[in-house]
DNA sequence: GTACATAATATTGTATACAATATAATAGAA
DNA sequence: TTCTATTATATTGTATACAATATTATGTAC
């Protein structure tokens, strides 16, 4: 299976584990920034409406704004933070249409990916997704779901790196990081309904090149992550000051 | 019809037409920066491959290199540019390889695009493509080719909007962008073979909510782009120094 | 003249300083 | 108290200064 919906108490960005330590002298830090970000909001240590507050992030990972602001903008641009001119940088928070239409875009991008990927699957590529499917599972056994959830996404991912489609790859990276973030908002402790193996028996299909049937394993796979979600009640949130602050300036109590 | 393929003699970046005038105290610098280079590509003013000087751009925008390096970043990850570490920005210039990915990505989005649109089209929005047709119409009609080839990308964006799914519109934003520049490298002065009016046609079919053939007319569509395009020649370039710039160090005699 | 090493220049990468805006705190009036 | 106006603070936006790297030019040996 692919996401889990066990939810963990946030971990405000002063807390964000690993700062990129000032003692060694980092050789591309602009990365390890963004890295760093990225890995907090898939883990999520950084919960959907967190305030990225610059200041901040320069103290935790000791870089210059210039490279933090660097960071937030592709992050935007990957449409897992959001800037609001003159507010600041907060992860973003998908509204239930928004969520909804990452998902769908998602089924349509996968479904081509995983027809792509049967017919170039080679040796290697199937020993790598294996590698990256045990990972998965070794994290689950340790009971550490953030990381699972984060190396499902990268299995999916390789997918579309197998496929052979740079332009896939591209929409997806941001696509999956999103469908976390909407996992950790609407799937309010849910159970887990699917199965736990959905992942090998995708990489059994592509490995024998059966298009179909692996496209409809992985139709059905994203359709539990929309089936666990409920996106008539209101988001979950770490916190309301939180959930607020990306919106407007509107009036709270 | 929707791309255009007669050649323009590239401008270099000195010549950019339009620099956001320094009498004008510019409101929102850093839209107007990515804005003039993003339509500098579309318009074919700016050739895949040329080298795009960070303080030639300031001074062209009257702006400081932190905008000009915050728009060169975003193209970048519109896939429009390619940044290389310590040697700049490029103009992309897609390999035979990745233009293929690029209209394959097209199609499957696309196809997405026009079912969706035929879901939601509204008679505002028909409208509102009807008008993008007439400008793209009337700049062919004045012989402005590259106005036309952009708003002619305008046109299938818009329909992504009016789809109302918002990663796909993100995603066909770049792909769009970079099939432009596709059409400018590997459309050696080839005819055009494809009929005016198949925006019209597309559109007819999406008012009528014809889901079938909105989705064929489409997949013709984007296939005259590719089988307009010649693959095995090597690419068509302004100029050689340009054409090489964004490789590596290669030994050029 | 060619090839290589070295120095001069140009360009990009990063940090900081200042400006503009938004947020918060304070004080005063109803 | 509660609301509003005003001031103070904090935060983001932009420009510039400096550092690191790459590119070009120069000069010397062969």
């Amino acid at each position: 299976m692919c996401h889990f919906w066990c939810r963990h108490t946030a971990i405000l960005p002063t807390e964000v584990a690993n700062p990129v330590a000032s003692s060694t002298a980092n050789k591309n830090a602009p990365m390890d920034a963004y890295r760093q970000l990225f890995d907090g909001i898939l883990s999520q240590r950084l919960a959907p409406g967190t305030k990225l507050n610059e200041v901040e992030l320069t103290q935790l990972f000791s870089v210059s704004r210039t490279l933090i602001r660097q960071a937030l903008q592709r992050l935007q641009l990957e449409q897992v933070v959001e800037i609001h001119k003159n507010r600041g940088a907060f992860v973003a928070a998908p509204s239930p249409d928004v969520a909804e239409q990452i998902l769908f875009a998602r089924h349509t991008i996968e479904l081509a990916v995983v027809k792509l990927a049967c017919q170039r699957c080679k040796v290697t590529d199937v020993l790598k997704l294996q590698y990256m499917i045990d990972l998965e599972q070794s994290a689950i056994n340790q009971g550490d779901m953030a990381t699972a959830l984060r190396r499902s996404g990268e299995f999916h991912l390789q997918l579309a790196i197998v496929a052979g489609n740079q332009p896939f790859v591209h929409a997806l990276r941001g696509l999956i990081s999103q469908t976390s973030l909407i996992i950790t908002m609407y799937n309010h402790g849910g159970g887990n309904a699917c199965a736990r193996d959905e992942h090998s028996q995708l990489l059994t299909a592509v490995k024998q090149g059966d298009e179909a049937q692996s496209q409809k394993l992985m139709a059905h796979h994203l359709g539990h992550i929309a089936a666990s979600c409920d996106f008539t009640q209101s988001p979950q949130m770490a916190n309301l000051k939180g959930a607020f602050a990306h919106l407007g300036q509107v009036q709270q109590a």
